[in-house]
DNA sequence: ACAGGATCTTTAGGATCCCAAATCTGGGAA
DNA sequence: TTCCCAGATTTGGGATCCTAAAGATCCTGT
């Protein structure tokens, strides 16, 4: 456990993402320490910590004001994560000591093809299952993010992960308009295509080609911009609040 | 003025660039309050500051290690932010209302280009037109980063623009070994290389030419890491200092 | 003499206090 | 009635104090 600005920050952080605040608002130290009982010193800290992140701003004056990214935001963040991502697939296509992580990727393809026949037999989509296909999918790209030789790729990854849908590895589950089988089917459909490309950037990266692998890691991360699109056209008025429903994410612990 | 935990931080971070702390030296709170005159407050803040940016790292027990970047993370960073640029420039590309940011990219090119004049007919480097071409060229590169259409490129590429040469536009001047005509001959040779690259990417924009655009600033942006290996090449044991002393940015200003 | 534990010291986190600056409010003058 | 200035109040930054925990040290028992 962290110490508790750490987690002050991830609940204030948590309700602007959710929108418990107006866009805008104003929000003062005495305020904070009073709703979460703490004094102002980890205020101060979570603040300062939130304001680098970019979802609070300094006003004027004086006073905080809230900066709720907006779904356009979130899929900015996403084009340039994905971005980020295809260097890294190139980089460690070109890594003389990628063969070394290989088998993490291999492992994880194999991990998500095998829940991808589980929830083919099942024919609905499990929350045990998913987890265990978000792992691996998540294995998958922090594998490739480490194993490119250029720690500042994953470290600028990290810097906005803390948005919904952009921590590495995260995937959609359309939960929208429950499970009718037209969903369903659409769902498989995005993971069997998701782990095919999965194998083709793996491919490459092992043969060495980083033209390919970073080409098909671009269309790869393409896919999560597409969800978004697709999500605003079901639904006039989506907000962050459904995009964080719908993602599944080592950050969403922290979204009650 | 910002607070004092800013420029606190700042100096901190200075002093770790400038290699005054060892690699891995613990520093305290404590002792920091008393060579910085401040109280706990700022410098707790400052610290965080700085753990977010990866210059320091918290310990296992207590206390914060310095973690003086290499050249070879300034390298890695550089090629982050090149690729980072790049898709700017692609959006830009993409972007219909490039056009108004347009005369900004072209005004720039031509400064440089008188600068490139001036640096002729003069015969030497001179401090003051130096900084003209390199306030162009920042201007430049960060017109396309703000005009691209995504904030998130240009967030994402401040999270490491306090790693010296990492402010956006920053150039590089071979100050290392005086100023000979070969060297000076070499540095007008890549001025007006670079400004051709700006003139090719301002031109793939205009006429709405993402792949274009997007090529050529990856070269545009690889023109630094090739400068770094350069450096490394003629001085075996360059450092970090090294690297500020011959770099030119907005950020140098922290640097004393 | 060595090992283990108790105690002492150092250090970081949290709370509280003080101060300066900025905003708000009310009163007085034009 | 409106504008402006001065005092009151809010608010954020910095300093200081307290506490808990992690190391370090020393003492004791075997």
């Amino acid at each position: 456990m962290e110490s508790i600005d750490t987690e002050l920050a991830a609940k204030i952080r948590n309700d602007i993402l959710v929108g418990n605040y107006d866009g805008g608002e104003r929000l003062s130290e005495a305020q904070l320490c009073e709703t979460h009982n703490v004094s102002r010193t980890p205020v101060r800290l979570a603040l300062r910590l939130l304001e680098r992140e970019g979802v609070i701003r300094r006003g004027e004056g004086r006073g905080y004001l809230v900066q709720s990214p907006s779904v356009e935001d979130i899929r900015q963040a996403v084009e340039v994560r994905g971005h980020l991502e295809s260097l890294a697939a190139r980089l460690m296509a070109q890594n003389p000591s990628r063969f070394d992580h290989l088998n993490n990727l291999k492992q994880a393809i194999e991990q998500i093809e095998s829940a991808i026949s589980e929830l083919t037999k099942l024919g609905r989509l499990d929350d045990g299952i998913t987890r265990q296909a978000q792992a691996a999918n998540e294995t998958f790209h922090s594998t490739i993010l480490q194993a490119c030789g250029n720690d500042y790729v994953g470290y600028t990854c990290e810097q906005i992960s803390h948005l919904p849908m952009l921590a590495v590895g995260s995937m959609v589950f359309d939960r929208s308009v429950g499970d009718t089988p037209d969903h369903f089917e659409r769902g498989m459909f995005r993971l069997r295509m998701g782990n095919a490309q999965h194998r083709v950037i793996c491919d490459a990266i092992e043969k060495g080609d980083p033209v390919r692998a970073e080409g098909m890691m671009r269309e790869h991360s393409h896919t999560m911009v597409e969800y978004i699109q697709t999500f605003e056209k079901q639904n006039e008025s989506l907000t962050v609040a459904d995009l964080i429903a719908y993602s599944t994410g080592h950050n969403e612990k922290k979204l009650p």
